[in-house]
DNA sequence: GATGAATGAGTGTTCATTCAT
DNA sequence: CATGAATGAACACTCATTCAT
């Protein structure tokens, strides 16, 4: 017979808490098509009916953790975003936060590529999945306005911003990229390059 | 009635190229996990022991596919190359046969893309499959050694350079993204961008 | 309606034993090759996945079906078995008594000698299988010792102690060998002979 | 093209020939259930269309090596057998033959073992298998008539003198018995006592 | 809430055999 | 005679999910 002296929200967290981090664990090492409910299960310490209390399906499991890293990482980079700094320098800092994040939870992020590269990825409306950097967009869009920087497609963007980003911090991905200052100095030089609009600053 | 022209191999070839179309046809539809040997068979009018004769296992089959696509794609925008022509001129044509070749393969632009992010990418041998490049590559070293481009890691040209390429072009990933003549002017331009060196032309 | 009278581990084991005898039975009559686990969990009227419940494999299963009766065959012919009788008497009394088992449970033993002489065999230790007949073996040697029986080789004692036994008792081998009492007694006779050690009581 | 010099029947029984060793080869080697038309096939160099022109099916192919087999050991151990010399000598003789010609082919041996023990022995009309060895049995017959030895059941004779045989030549199932002749003497010696009727030689 | 047992449908792969050449 | 290609049926085994407790 089990005591619970506490709380039993507090169990079911704990228990929610470790499918999560058997789920990425296990997607991590053998990939999303091996990842049996059965091993997820096991390497959680539960039942595989368990599972099924905290998720209507593995199709559910796999998604609320995809979302959740989402927001994690979303909040993540875009935290003490300041709209009226200048676009580059908040370009910079998003940069820095993302590298920052992802280099400090690469199972999360290995998980969040694995993730988009499946099939599951046609479940998620994306355009939601991006909602948190609506004010970093908007801060671009304003400065293809003011000509600061190339006015571009949405995928233009996605494909010399975001995606790099991605990639680069993904070891399994970028193989012996190093994360040192300068290469992460580099890459935001690169990637700010590829968008900024070229002035020549000594015509008037 | 079948007319056997010169030798049996006829036929064999065709139910090799049968199964290949119909392992891209179906990995496109529902993703490499879903992708059964059994339904492969069946989409492609054979029997699954079939499949066995032509490729030792699922494996093989799949990276079979997968070097093959390589070798259409790296012949396609390395065509014609030309180590001695101007740098931009060399890589605004690598991106243009590149776009070319994707967008009239976009099946094919979409399994390799999946297979690079699936567990099967482990088991091919990834430096082998960019050998084809390797003339582009050096003439990208020779630029960086010219102080024509940025002196960069390898990781972060296949960032700015090559992957966009990839999800620019691959449907599944790049949502609305029109190729159009003007994008594609676009997108050369925020790649090259994003590796050259920055000269004032008007400095001595 | 099923009643519970205890706990659920009571539904559990019939199923187990459903299994065992499904796979003695199936294994008899078609033999070991041919009794794939679909036939034996159809036999056993259960779903081919809950055999994997029980037993890891289909190796496991078998294996487990022969060490179990290997205990039951041995512990019934050394019942009582008592080392300060006389060898001969030890010896007539272990003949009937695995007479006795033998043709009392005819399917064990038939699947008995037919996993033995299966390649499965090899991944049996099998001098551990033998360990229930060490108080029997050691009366052997005690009498070799004494010069009542002949002093030999382990392997010609199986030969002409064991094997017989087995395969009179197995009708599959055995033919039209009737197990009568007269026939009993021959063969307990032919065994001892075999092995007594011949003295002229008549010398000095 | 392949030109025929000498004879196509040479060719053939050389095919044959191959098909047999090879199929000898591999189910010693793994057992008969694993040994495949395929990899016969390979092992002897043929297609394993060509095992289909020399055998109506697998089943015959087992069978007629087995056959093959009994009918050489059949020949090899009757060898010179003379009705009209003593009973014991007789029997000394064909146990000594039966070892010679074991220990020289104990691949076909153990082919002949593995298959009585398989469920193919029962396609298999075991009386007739046993034909070339009737001199032999009706001189035991006499001596049972001339109380030489004793008069018992078929099934007790072949279980006493010719399975020993077999398991003690089997190197797979007599473990570490070496056949010395110190041990072929004891052995034989066994066989004869366990049949032999006793006589006190000094009463009248 | 939590579970181990249970399962039908599916997995990749091999089978003995046939057939057109 | 000899073959490689072809196959439906079967193989051992795992899957996501449900259910009685």
């Amino acid at each position: 017979m089990i005591i619970y002296l506490y709380d039993m929200r507090l169990q079911d967290e704990n228990k929610k808490e470790a499918i999560f981090d058997a789920t990425i664990k296990l997607v991590n090492e053998v990939g999303f098509a091996a990842a049996s409910v059965a091993k997820i299960a096991k390497e959680a310490n539960v039942s595989p009916a368990t599972i099924y209390i905290y998720f209507r399906n593995k199709e559910d499991l796999l998604i609320s953790i995809f979302l959740e890293i989402n927001k994690k990482k979303t909040s993540a980079s875009m935290e003490g975003f300041d709209g009226s700094s200048p676009l580059k320098e908040s370009f910079r800092k998003f940069w820095y936060l993302s590298f920052k994040f992802i280099s400090q939870n690469e199972d999360l992020l290995q998980y969040h590529d694995q993730f988009l590269s499946s099939p599951y990825s046609e479940l998620v409306d994306v355009t939601q999945s991006v909602d948190g950097f609506q004010p970093f967009l908007s801060a671009l869009e304003s400065g293809a306005a003011e000509k600061i920087i190339k006015k571009v497609d949405f995928s233009l963007l996605k494909a010399f911003v975001f995606l790099p980003l991605g990639t680069l911090a993904n070891t399994r991905t970028s193989g012996n990229f190093k994360m040192t200052h300068q290469n992460i100095e580099t890459a935001i030089e690169m990637a700010w390059d590829a968008i900024r609009l070229e002035r020549n600053e000594f015509l008037p």
